[in-house]
Order: structure tokens, then sequence, then C-alpha cells
DNA sequence: TTCCTTTCCCTAGTGTATCTAGGGCAGGAT
DNA sequence: ATCCTGCCCTAGATACACTAGGGAAAGGAA
């Protein structure tokens, strides 16, 4: 029984979201959506490299290996044009989500 | 190629506090979450029904046949006592979330 | 009457996202 | 030498909302 940790479909924004502060690391990421969450949010690692691959594959991010903080080989994403674009979109789509959500939150 | 209208995890919560207000058939339910989001958020029958079920199953809700104000046959669900609890506990799991979330979007 | 629309319930199968649970390699400290 | 940590990767399980159907009965329209 798999617990599920994030809210599924808010990854690909949290992830687009911090690339856009700046190229990453996989792992980086996912430590920085640690931080910046105040610990409350998780990435898995099962859950980050897959991640990271669907949005490569859909051009939103783009990928090159370096050398990370710590001396080791590490993969570096970053945003592409349409990978800005996306983020604003799914940014928007979460704003209105979240309060549809709190609406009916509030209203019921 | 299934379209995600709703965030995965969040139906269950909508259908708890609905329910909050007093019993509903589960047409009633689906229509009123429309309602109160403004029409942004829509449940499929598809995915109302299995929702239903699961809640019943974890002793959330309890259902009792009746008849609707259309003087249609309708299945009235109403909260238990731990389905009380488990709203309250969903409701605050969402709040944390959906602020974490928000800290992530503002932060990098 | 017959038809159609609306309301209400139901289910099998599909897709996809996240998880668990592993594996591997290399740097640096002990 | 050994261990811990940082960093990458993958197969399979699980969960949940979706699509795409089905059906029955009320009430109005034709």
């Amino acid at each position: 029984m798999a617990k599920i940790e994030l809210l599924q479909g808010t990854l690909d924004l949290l992830i687009l979201k911090v690339l856009g502060g700046g190229p990453q690391h996989g792992f980086g990421i996912a430590q920085r959506i640690h931080l910046l969450s105040q610990a409350v949010l998780t990435v898995e690692e099962g859950s980050l490299y897959p991640a990271l691959y669907r949005l490569e594959e859909k051009g939103w991010i783009e990928a090159e290996w370096g050398q990370s903080d710590n001396n080791r080989r590490a993969k570096f994403y970053s945003l592409t044009k349409s990978g800005r674009k996306q983020l604003a979109a799914e940014q928007e789509a979460w704003d209105s989500v979240a309060a549809a959500i709190a609406h009916v939150l509030q209203g019921a």
C-alpha cells in the first residue's frame, strides 16, 4: 500500500518552479522542495527521476551532465522556453483549483 | 488518455465536507461540489460512485435509500462519527499541504 | 399514447502518477 | 579498508480519477 505523500499532479509544478530559480540536479531539486516546504513535502527518488524524464520528454526541461558542489557527477536540469510557459500555465491551474477547493471547504 | 480534472486525493475530502453539511445523495454531492467551486471542479460519476463505496467501506459514511426532491429513488449518504474525525484530519492535511506548496511556489 | 430529457445509480476497463524496494558508482571521512 | 553520503536509475505495485458504456423511472412534450 503505497502511501501518497504528494498530491498527484503537483510534482511537475514543483520541479518546474524550482528550476525556474536556476539549473539544479535531481537530488538538489528534491532537497530544495523539502526545504522550501519546511519539510512537509518529501519527494521520493522513485517519483523524482521518472518525473524528470517525463518533463524532459515533453521538452520542458533539458539536462546536462556536470559536477555538483560536493564534487560528484550530477545531471543538471534547466527550464526550456516552453518549460517556462508550462510553469506559468501549471501555476495558474494550481491557483484556480486550490481556490476552488477552498471555496468548497468554506461553503459547505 | 484520461484527463485528470480533480487533484487526486482531494475527492474524498470534498465529499466528506459536503456531507458535513447534512445528508445528500450521490448526484447531489457532485452538483454541490460543482456549484460551490463555481463550476471549476466537476466530479464525474465514474469517480463519484467508486469514491462513495470507498468511504462507506472505511466506515466514514453510511447510506440509506430514500426519495429525492425530484421524486426519484436516491441513496442518501451521511457522515458517521468516525467520518467526522476523518473530515477534520483530511482538512488539516489539506491545509498543511496547500500551505507547503504555496511556500515552494513563493520561495523558489 | 409515445418519445425524450432529466435525474439518479452502477461498473469494467484504462491511464498515469506516485510509491516501495531494490541496485549501482564514486568521494571523502574514519 | 570500510562506511557513509550524495547522486543516479529502474521494475513492479498500488491507487485513483477517468472514459465509456449500461439501466430504470419521473415528468413534460409531441
